[in-house]
DNA sequence: TGCAAAATAGCACGGTCGTTCTATTTTGTG
DNA sequence: CACAAAATAGAACGACCGTGCTATTTTGCA
């Protein structure tokens, strides 16, 4: 990825196509490595990804596909960028098109639950990795915080909109719901995944709303039993 | 554990004193491993923990260690067993010497936030087990999930009782409720312990205390003001 | 104190790991 | 087509792993 950029001189400009453009063989190759490596890093944690095992996956002797990383922390690091921007194409980007405030912090949050159906069966390289390396210093952990803590301000964000925007209550504690929404993931993901509960989405679907309404406009001033009557499901 | 126990003639017949009789110095140094183990598999995961490296914790060779337990697996439930065991001790049975309903239940969760504020710098077996053995069938699994469900179980029969003591609203759920405390912590640990983040321990304590208000009595049907009165703390 | 039994040590095996080094094949291009 | 460069293969390394086997030491009791 860095030493053919930046030490070939400039090999794009002769051909300008940009994003179709005829990759060198290699990097075609380390792609759909790392595309592999997300998938088994997903069901056995970076911890549990070996170079040898993806190697059998692609049919590739182990040096071949070392080679396109020079190191296990490298291929670490690869993994844990395409699982960002999987991540981001799927939930963030798609949520950015909704208007600001609680919509789109309602589809921040439908998305993440729809990808979560899918990482039932197979896993999530954040909430397994930030397991793996709690204390572990060094560049995995340090790329995989950096992930992290990018789509923890998106969310942060999100909720300070809908605050701005008259969504949610003016004294509404940003951090404090984006640290309770945080929670519901996890809790979906351990229930869900581990325990095999059933009925976990709906509950972390539960949990959302509960969050909204405690802190709706309505229960701004004086939390009077009047104002609820929106939520049917809460008399 | 098994073996000496069930082929032996009973030797704690001869001798009934019970918890002090003088253990057999396997025994002694079987439960000393255990407890090393237990030390090391809150920092390095279920999976991390090696023989090799409990053998030079514990300056004994690897087969000494290896002996009291005939499998890996054998080790790894002997240390959830263990570490399941000082978890009712420091959780659950203080609680339970608090009367049933809100002060039981507020008494779980503040014992849990006192044993959390100590496993920030070591780890949670409960958290790192479930993401290690999250699709990966076996007795240490079974192992694992049975310890779990068991507090779970507790948690949410604390909260069944704290509705029948009016002290939660009648159509309170309870088992949303526990879902929603189970996310709290993990939150807390994710974000303490691996992004390290500050003041995360009274997020924790103010998502607790939310769970509490939204399920109170003062938003049932009626806003009767009687019934609460005996908790000061809780207006 | 002696002696069986329990506990521990020492050693070796096969396996997987990440990594390195050196061929060999494949690719892109003049 | 030829040829340099890139990509891949193959073998080997030292390290650690769990486990089995066989001494050797230590223990507890007659």
């Amino acid at each position: 990825m860095s030493s053919a950029a930046t030490l070939s001189p400039l090999p794009e400009a002769s051909e300008p196509k940009g994003s179709g453009r005829a990759l060198f063989k290699g990097q075609q190759t380390k792609q759909a490595i790392v595309q592999a490596a997300v998938t088994l890093s997903t069901r056995l944690g970076l911890e549990g990804l070996s170079i040898g095992l993806l190697a059998e996956v692609m049919q590739m002797s182990k040096s071949g596909v070392f080679a396109h990383f020079g190191s296990r922390e490298e291929l670490q690091i690869s993994v844990i960028d395409e699982y960002f921007n999987c991540f981001k194409q799927e939930i963030f980007f798609p949520a950015l098109q909704q208007p600001r405030g609680l919509p789109r912090l309602r589809a921040l949050f439908d998305n993440w639950m729809k990808r979560v159906a899918v990482e039932i069966q197979s896993g999530c390289i954040f909430i397994s990795g930030a397991v793996e390396f709690d204390d572990r210093p060094g560049p995995v952990r340090d790329a995989l915080a950096h992930a992290v803590r990018q789509w923890q301000d998106a969310l942060f964000r999100a909720v300070v909109q809908a605050k701005e925007c008259g969504h949610l209550a003016g004294q509404a504690d940003a951090a404090q719901i984006a640290f309770e929404i945080h929670g519901l993931i996890l809790a979906l993901h351990y229930e869900a995944r581990f325990l095999r509960k059933p009925g976990s989405l709906a509950q972390a679907n539960q949990g959302f709303e509960n969050i909204l309404q405690r802190n709706s406009q309505a229960f701004d001033a004086i939390p009077s039993s009047a104002g609820t009557s929106a939520h049917p499901d809460f008399p």
